[in-house]
DNA sequence: CATTCCCCTGACAACGTTGTCCAGGGCCTA
DNA sequence: TAGGCCCTGGACAACGTTGTCAGGGGAATG
């Protein structure tokens, strides 16, 4: 039947893409079902006032049997607001960053939004992809624990109105918000604690020099070590990537020699656990405090710095939310104090 | 200037919703500050072949001095796919999320997919709440670990096309992929070891027997006390929260009275935990197998029965993936081994 | 009974992108 | 030199939703 009367194919007439979402109903479909207008439909998914009860069920009837979801897609289109957020931080499998992770999901889920986070795997180019990739998506907001040390690259985005908090290490060569631990302090405090104990010969073993946390934390080892008055041989530094092999290597080497130290400060958690790890095997007692609190550390008697991983993230989600309400100060600078946990391992004297 | 040329306001003319995303620049604005049309930008920003070097290069400064950003809501809706895909866990901040989380992650970023979990602490309707805010923002798939015990609210989802695996625990009245871990062998053999090392009154304190896997692990404890011809007194099972409080009762309900178990078999990692804080205060010695593996197991000498999260999540994933890539075969039942890793607590002897 | 007002409903454009088609110009071939 | 082909670039519609506005009908009021 060739027949004229259909439309002989529009001028530029586009056929759209292939896949779709395997032809899922939308308002208009609902719309035609009920026998209402396409603006009604909107209505009742909305929850807007101005439709009658009657009304209303045979859309929800009709938005039923075709199983019609609103497509969030084209309501972002056309809103301009995502109510998302991103988070972009190192690792999710960490037991620091899950937690820290939790708390600014729940945050979010108060004000009605979603969160979307990835790992950057401490890779700068991989932390810019991902938060790119957000920005992409038009997340309301950022919340990023630094890989890099360059953030330009967010300049245009944060002037194109998305809102970003830096947590745990401050952002590079940009001015913006940023919420972390007193890491110079709480080793400070941690390797005073070590000092006080007797210890004169302390290690620090810590992560790359290129993260912030770790060079603070070096700092309040070396003020510590000043204020009382004692000298730091090169050795007992040990900077580098937090892999359980050259953690292991490094707490082996400070414990060798013929004046090897009587304590060691761990930087961070995973450099706390392989401390632990070789110590058990170490024939001479050795003091420890960590960095970071550990899951059962209590039970193994280690002394640790602690600092709140949800606290971090928690205050950081704050911040951002206050800004997407519209405050609007200047970039700010939060330092959330940290808090020594003695439980033993960092009580142990130096033999005498 | 007063110009009657201007288009006398359109009669139904729309203004547009206020906030917009800053004002952020368009590919309309980088095609008129190249001078060129609006396809040209679209295909230099998505390396479509049919563009002069030139031409390129005048787009690409283009964007670079407006800081243009492709919008991928606009995007996605006229491709129809997110290159995302959703995860509903039960808690991000339980070391055992954190790992499965992260090798999915890593899974969708090898085929060019973001990941967007939330987290359902648990509770059914937070599970479904999520799992469909996921669908209408039109997740290309979605991976979830059931905190209820009725899916079928996913039924027209995944009728029209979302892919989906569950992982963990199954679903519950629909059929579909789903990949656990061996609950039942696993606790059948932790329990099984214990009787081999000579106990006979052995406790089971486990999570709310409205999940899946602690009914599991449950048959499996009884399994194994059958198959030695054991006898289970109601009074050494223990389902529920996992919550501190409640499990330190069990414990300590199990270990008190005239006839004591002399050994605990704890339902997944939290009991895990919580038991052997109550163990070490306790001048019995007790022998405890715990279901999960946890960090440090090693140093406190607790045996355990250990699955492998990140090859739960990665194993997901690539089904979920698998399927996304055309293939459709029957929903599948993967279930990954368990290992007995012995380390001290699971062979204490019962008092003699 | 006429008029006003309000409530409910629907038509329409626009959000920013991509797929399709067409136009124009340059180059090669006959 | 003319014809045809290929290559580049642009116009346009459409993805599914929401904001704006106008129209119709019923109730309330004069």
């Amino acid at each position: 039947m060739a027949d004229s009367t259909r439309p002989p194919t529009p001028p530029g007439g586009p056929r759209g893409p292939e896949p779709r979402y395997g032809n899922r109903p939308t308002m208009k479909d609902v719309a035609a079902r009920a026998g209402v207008g396409l603006k009604t439909v909107s209505r009742v998914v909305n929850g807007e006032p101005g439709v009658t009860p009657d009304t209303e069920r045979r859309v929800q009837e009709a938005i039923e049997s075709l199983g019609f979801r609103r497509n969030d897609s084209a309501r972002v289109l056309r809103k301009g607001r995502t109510a998302s957020i991103g988070l972009v931080l190192e690792d999710l499998a960490d037991p620091f960053y899950g937690p820290l992770s939790r708390a600014v999901e729940e945050v979010a889920r108060a004000h009605g939004a979603l969160l979307i986070n990835g790992s950057s795997a401490e890779d700068p180019e991989r932390e810019q992809e991902l938060a790119l990739a957000l920005c992409a998506r038009r997340v309301d907001g950022l919340i990023v624990i630094p890989a890099g040390d360059d953030h330009r690259y967010l300049e245009p985005e944060m002037k194109a109105g998305v809102a970003t908090v830096f947590v745990d290490r401050p952002p590079g060569r940009i001015d913006a918000d940023v919420v972390l631990s007193d890491s110079f302090g709480g080793a400070r405090a941690g390797v005073a604690h070590l000092i006080a104990h007797g210890h004169r010969r302390i290690a620090f073993i810590g992560d790359q020099p290129r993260i912030h946390t770790a060079v603070e934390r070096l700092r309040g080892y070396r003020a510590a070590m000043e204020d009382a008055g004692l000298v730091i041989d090169d050795s007992w530094v040990a900077l580098g990537s937090t892999a359980p092999e050259r953690v292991q290597e490094a707490v082996k080497s400070v414990l060798a020699g013929p004046e090897p130290v009587t304590a060691i400060f761990a930087g961070n958690n995973r450099v706390t656990v392989t401390a632990v790890r070789v110590l058990a095997g170490h024939d001479q007692r050795v003091a420890l405090v960590g960095f970071d609190d550990i899951e059962l550390a209590d039970l193994l008697g280690i002394t640790v710095i602690a600092q709140d991983a949800a606290a971090l993230g928690r205050t950081a989600a704050e911040r951002l939310f206050r800004r997407l309400d519209g405050v609007n100060d200047e970039p700010a600078q939060v330092a959330l104090e940290t808090v020594l946990v003695p439980r033993g391992s960092g009580e142990i004297p130096p033999p005498s």
